[in-house]
DNA sequence: CTAGGGTTAG
């Protein structure tokens, strides 16, 4: 009897039948019954086309990320604007509070960056409705503009904010300030910067960096040291953030040994600016990407012997910047050698090799990152799911289906969870059913019912080519 | 809204 799996997500049906108790067919029984935590907003979203805040309100259930996501996916084909609607809607409902992440996943499912025309919709529907719109709602706006990376819209929402009478802040201005530099268009972010004394706003730490990042980045490092300045004159005391921006900007177009001597002079900041123009780990990681960059990952490794020395401990992104720069360079022993010796001391070792592990990957090294894989679990040592996810994954593609296997096997063994990729199950399950491994394939499947891994639709498409599994 | 970047889950 052929399976039909394509369609089997979210039925409406709230009346489960009992659970079969075939693995695979639990499995998929699992993956169509699940309710729909959203279902309420839905319904009150549905009801009437405007004032669609107001019916929200009235709606009791409990708002998290995974309803926002549910209703966000719902609203994405036939409704964008209602979707946007909720998503700012929700920004302000009590009990929650969206993350940057929020912002990427609505823009994500709403397909913001191919139709950023949706928010001026929605914006004219605000007022059209005569709906009074915060200036924090046009901040989520803004914000949306930003993850869409849509420097037009940004400027149309911070136009029509002006024109609503809604005065834009500090933040506003910000926000479309970086999306113009992300663009390039430096001019106009600048333009932006000279107009907002004449609104009454004063640039702050953050407006500043925004167009000195882009000054950096353009090459303009004159310039961006002529900001610094200007700022300095409106007493806005440039901070490490500001001061690591430039050290970057001149790593990438000036010199490592122009680098070198500002970072001296950072060093050496006068006491009236206290702590905060101090160099501090971006500082020092900084400029050992800037020596990675180079091709010197011997000398970046130096780095850090300076960095104790002014009593700063190495971070996890310093050490993803060196070790991968030192193994991009072949140099493997030294890598290994960095891991030993500060493993477990701010970062803790088993995190230090799954970095390694990872840049062998990454530079294609398989089978010396499998091997040092291999010495990590035999030391104990707690593979991270995007490590184990990788390796299995690269030995599947090679085709060694069981190899895969009994080293999932044996990571299962570890006896702490570590979070496999559900991409990773769907091509371990399909290959070992592929090459009729239906013993394993069936043990592999209870782990995955046990785990309640959740499979996209077009991850088990594949599956219904394996009938005789199934009965 | 905040510099360097592949943890986790959201």
């Amino acid at each position: 009897m052929p399976i039909s799996i394509s369609f089997i997500r979210r039925s409406s049906s709230l009346i489960a039948p009992r659970a079969p108790d075939f693995p695979l067919k639990r499995f998929l029984f699992f993956s169509k019954y699940s309710s729909i935590p959203a279902q309420d907003f839905l319904t009150h979203l549905q009801k009437h086309q405007s004032h669609v805040e107001k019916n929200l309100d009235a709606v009791k259930s409990n708002l998290d990320s995974q309803c926002i996501s549910q209703v966000l996916e719902h609203c994405a084909i036939e409704k964008p604007k209602l979707g946007v609607r909720f998503f700012v809607w929700a920004a302000f409902h009590p009990s929650h509070r969206h993350t940057s992440y929020m912002y990427s996943k609505a823009c994500k499912l709403l397909n913001l960056e191919k139709n950023p025309r949706i928010i001026a919709d929605v914006v004219d529907e605000y007022r059209a409705e005569g709906f009074a719109v915060s200036v924090k709602m046009f901040k989520v706006l803004l914000n949306l503009c930003r993850e869409a990376r849509c420097a037009e819209m940004g400027l149309w929402v911070l136009r029509k904010m002006k024109e609503l009478r809604c005065m834009p802040d500090t933040v506003s201005y910000n926000v479309v300030i970086r999306l113009l530099v992300a663009n390039g268009r430096l001019d106009e972010s600048m333009g932006l910067l000279k107009e907002m004394p004449l609104c009454d706003l004063t640039p702050d730490m953050v407006t500043y960096g925004s167009v000195i990042k882009g000054l950096c980045d353009a090459g303009d490092l004159e310039g961006a040291l002529g900001l610094v300045k200007v700022m300095k004159g409106h007493g806005c005391v440039p901070n490490s953030v500001i001061y690591s921006t430039i050290l970057d900007g001149i790593c990438m177009h000036g010199s490592l040994k122009l680098g070198l001597e500002f970072l001296d002079g950072m060093e050496k900041v006068e006491e009236k600016e206290k702590d905060e123009g101090r160099p501090n780990v971006v500082t020092y990681t900084t400029i050992i990407k800037g020596f990675i960059d180079k091709g010197m990952a011997s000398e970046a490794r130096s780095i850090l012997d300076r960095m104790y020395d002014s009593e700063l401990k190495p971070n996890r992104v310093t050490f993803v910047t060196l070790i991968d720069g030192l193994i991009k360079e072949g140099k493997v022993e030294e890598a290994l050698k960095v891991v030993d010796t500060f493993g477990g001391d701010g970062v803790r070792t088993d995190e230090l090799y799954n970095m390694l592990v990872l840049s062998l990957f990454r530079a294609g090294k398989h089978k010396e990152s499998e091997e040092m894989f291999r010495t990590m679990l035999a030391r104990g040592l707690k593979p991270s799911g995007l490590t184990a996810s990788s390796i299995i994954r690269g030995i599947v593609l090679e085709g060694r289906v069981l190899d895969g296997y009994f080293l999932f096997q044996e990571i299962e063994k570890l006896g702490s969870f570590v979070s496999i990729d559900p991409d990773v199950y769907s091509s371990l399950l399909a290959c070992l059913c592929q090459e009729n491994h239906l013993a394993e394939a069936g043990s592999l499947v209870n782990i995955m019912v046990e785990r309640r891994v959740h499979l996209e639709p077009s991850q088990y498409e594949h599956l219904a080519n394996f009938r005789s599994f199934l009965n």
